[in-house]
DNA sequence: ACTTTTTTGTGATGTAAATCACAGGTAAGC
DNA sequence: GCTTACCTGTGATTTACATCACAAAAAAGT
């Protein structure tokens, strides 16, 4: 299972067994059930967790109780609230399962240290940290230039099994689109 | 001039003299005009430009011609177009300036060369990006979850300075609103 | 198998904000 | 100082999308 982690790391550094065995040795495995929560609002965020099964998502609560999705978290991706994990504060974002699923939790102390000790460790974190950036710059410019319909295309061009995997208020939520209008585009393009 | 940048840096991470004199010798000054492009769409992105004095913004020109901006850069800031930096591809984004501006230009070889080299540059850079995300999230939240009224007020309520400094349609554009939206915006506030 | 809950589609209506249009104001160029 | 270009405010109209309301279909629980 944890060859995941280590194809993940290795795709950007390599690794030697021992540096693997040393770099795992930080992370805790840990299993949640569908509907179950791994971060809940006002909470203090202990643990950026790697996804090895299932799927979660996060995301924002506001004031009239609206939802709205900040990301959703697949086998092989990394998730949290980053905001309160890197400055160790209570979480604004609920993260919970949408599936059952197994992550890899690891610490901020444990990633810091992995950083200091490791200089492969704190370059791939800064791989994956500027391929983030780039990926919500992305997000950013289609929010600002797309409108609702070009942004569901879009998405289902580039995800289309997360259409099969979670209901379509899910997707509306992370587009930032009604479940109505959402429901609208699909019955659409059926046409075609 | 550039202790500007050393102290940028050093909120971060503290440097030796030594240290901070071979770091700017792999950044290269330049001097750009009011008007004029650092980066102008479809060219090969070669650097990441840290602002030492001016105003510029980097923006994506759409199909009918309309712009959208991806961000401001001023003194302190970095800016480029990161997807392309990164990955050494074609820009999608221009990036000119409102006033005229003074950069430190680091091409992506020399970052890298940096951060291989010192352990400490590395670990400067991946702090620099995790908080960009962070920042990225926060906008993808405010424009998912506040109306444009809303995120016209945050925006001045945390960037006063940038109402004075910049047309209103630059914000307008920033903020995915109308310039005639945001007019309608800031009369109102003037009532009060 | 039956009940309950969740998910989805679709019509009717309302609304925030875009677009169009024009005028006064301010700054820049010569 | 005059001219040209850019910037801003404000009304009238249009539009994309939200919201409300309901029903059918699918999934989950017992």
């Amino acid at each position: 299972m944890s060859t995941i982690l280590r194809k993940h790391i290795e795709r950007i550094t390599p690794l030697t067994d021992s540096e693997f065995d040393y770099v795992l040795a930080h992370f805790s495995p840990r299993s949640f059930k569908k509907q179950q929560y791994l971060i809940q609002e006002g909470e203090l965020v202990q643990n950026d967790f790697f996804v090895l099964s299932g799927l979660v998502k996060s995301y924002y609560t506001n004031a009239d109780g609206k939802e709205h999705l900040m990301q959703f978290g697949m086998e092989d991706w990394w998730i949290t609230d980053y905001q309160a994990y890197f400055n160790q504060q209570h979480a604004q974002l609920n993260i919970d399962c949408i599936e059952n699923t197994q992550v890899l939790c690891l610490s901020l102390h444990n990633r810091e240290k992995l950083c200091a000790e490791l200089h492969k460790m704190e370059h791939f974190f800064r791989k994956k940290s500027n391929a983030g950036y780039v990926a919500l710059q992305r997000r950013i410019l289609s929010l600002l230039n797309n409108n609702a319909q070009e942004r569901y295309e879009s998405l289902l061009k580039l995800y289309p099994e997360l259409f099969q995997r979670v209901p379509k208020t899910l997707i509306a939520s992370y587009l930032g689109v009604s479940r109505e209008t959402l429901s609208r585009f699909s019955s659409k393009a059926d046409l075609k």
